[in-house]
DNA sequence: TATGAATGAGGTTTCATTCAT
DNA sequence: CATGAATGAAACCTCATTCAT
């Protein structure tokens, strides 16, 4: 049993190898511009091993992203669990959101040039939406508990995880590397402050 | 002197042909799957031909963009000014991004992928985000007007302006090809009520 | 007449004009890095210009030899007929050459450059070697002469044509950019020195 | 350790075998006409495989000419120390000069034609010229050796090896295809005699 | 006479993938 | 298990030349 568990432990050990070398990579250079050889060269592999270990390039991919997409995903569960009242679990979405871009600033813009690329869409969409969407879930039911604890406005629920959704993606996309996580944190505050309050003077309209 | 004139407006009529090719078949693969050889079929011009009036590939690239980004502002600038109560022009903020990107569905993802690949972001930041700086700054004023109306919160107005900004965005890149226009309006106008009023039900927070 | 004259003067100066700019062009990069485009900038003209001017770029390339190597031998006629001793005519030579390669450095390398190209040469001895070797007799009648007058050794006269001209040649070929004229001319004389009267100590051999 | 010095011995026979393939049509048709399709179908081997041991179609002709000059000088080497008097040493290099022509006619060719071109000439320089000008060593030490001994006159040691390598070089370049190698080594003879004692008959002046 | 525009043919290089060992 | 070697396919780009005006 201890041989297979130790070839099993060696497997593991090189997949997670090829995977931070092509996520490093990939990250860095992009998708397209990121050859086989390169990924082999940092992970100091034979390219033909990353072959052994994987059907095609664009299955690396596709196991980079859900390395990343689960990590993220599970600092914001741990993340909304541990706070208490509502509002501050829905406030912990963007601060969870800032310090996971702040750390991953390329993983992120990477995840958004792959969904934004027409031919690789396809296949980001079918992989990792439900996931995605699964995920969101975990959001939409947090503002779905405000709603019921009458916290928020009663506006449709899809439309308001998306835009919050969207503000919180903001930070990763629309942010440039030289930011640091303190402009980042603070910006999601004000996010916070004005998903949650507005920005208009006088509440009628 | 009509000759001149002749042969200048043929040549811009080559250009927008090339330009409306590349257009096209970069947003439906996206850059990297795009041959210079396929622009050149879809226009029913010489490859060659293509080299005659871009220097290079990226070259073709960046005046495509240009092209569509030029049109959006121009687009935004003249439903701004059409309207008078400023409150209706940061609506119509949203609004113009609504009816863009139901009509250039592909230009924007397109955008957005290519800000977000690695070894083109240096092109396209260098060349594009000044001009779009410059042409946010359409919409900064609009909302620093609004402060001076005390219409909205005196928060710091770059921020504002972001994730404004950002909100727009999201419109063109996290909406899926299917929807239709009259839910993409739908759309802008929830994220005008939210930026606007928040979504919080008692405003002291 | 003075229409078909002024015509003739405008047609020559064009030829000179893209001779030159021909000349210049393929001198520093080279013939088959030079493009026609780059000539008829250099020109200041249309690129097909020069086709209306010359069949085609090899036609163009031959001109360019022809009007070197004419102004050379030529230079090279004057100077022997002007020294009257016979031994100094055989000096003249080389010093003519070290005169001519100073002054056209990148002429010489250039021809050398077409002989040893392979697929150029066929065209470039067909048409020069004719000429160059016509003109070499001027050297061949120069040494038969010093031979009559049992000036020097009655060795085989191609043999030491030969062997003497390519002295000249060489200091066109193996002569660095950066040599002076005044180097080139002590060398020049040192050839002299050395093709009248070798180098060993005593003659017996 | 037989497995990976077999590995070894074929990876160098794949290597003679296209330096020989890009050697022959180098030599045949110029660098320049010369297109890597050409090599690979010569060599009976893929396009791809000649990338896979040569970075570039440059790095392929230096290597090209690396293995060419080595043969050259190695030989030279050989036949210079087998010779015991100074005086043969001297006329052996002539005379090897004319044999290795001879068998290699296009190879010198090549050489002179890279040399010559402008936009090879860098690399060819910068990569050639150090080792040739060690190699030339060789020559300068025979000729130094020579005026140690009194047995040739005390010219500058620079200037005579430079008119003598010229000597030597002249077979390779002004020697048409078409001549034997016995012509050749009667040429090398007079060469030496003409350099040796000159062709003057009264030795003052 | 002069030229802008167009192009076919061909060049170098890259790269994901396969295969024999 | 791991990999060195090999390659087909395709990419970007260049350029001499032609042609209509």
């Amino acid at each position: 049993m201890t041989v297979i568990q130790r070839k099993e432990r060696e497997r593991n050990a090189r997949l997670k190898l090829i995977i931070n070398a092509a996520s490093d990579t990939f990250a860095k250079l992009g998708y397209h511009k990121t050859s086989m050889d390169l990924i082999a060269e940092k992970a100091e592999l034979g390219k033909s091993t990353l072959y052994y270990y994987f059907r095609s390039k664009e299955a690396l991919l596709i196991t980079v992203l859900e390395t990343g997409l689960k990590e993220f995903f599970e600092t914001l569960e741990n993340r909304i669990s541990s706070e208490s009242s509502t509002i501050d679990k829905i406030k912990s979405i963007t601060i969870t959101g800032a310090e996971f871009f702040s750390k991953n600033k390329n993983f992120f813009n990477f995840y958004v040039y792959l969904s934004a690329h027409p031919s690789l869409r396809k296949v980001v969409y079918k992989k990792f939406q439900p996931i995605i969407y699964k995920k969101l879930e975990v959001i939409k039911n947090v503002l779905q508990q405000a709603q019921k604890e009458k916290l928020i406005e009663q506006l449709p629920i899809e439309e308001i995880t998306r835009i919050y959704g969207s503000l919180v993606m903001s930070m990763g996309i629309f942010t440039s590397p030289a930011t640091t996580k303190k402009q980042l944190l603070k910006r999601a505050e004000m996010i916070n402050e004005i998903f949650l309050n507005g920005i208009k003077i006088n509440r009628d309209n």
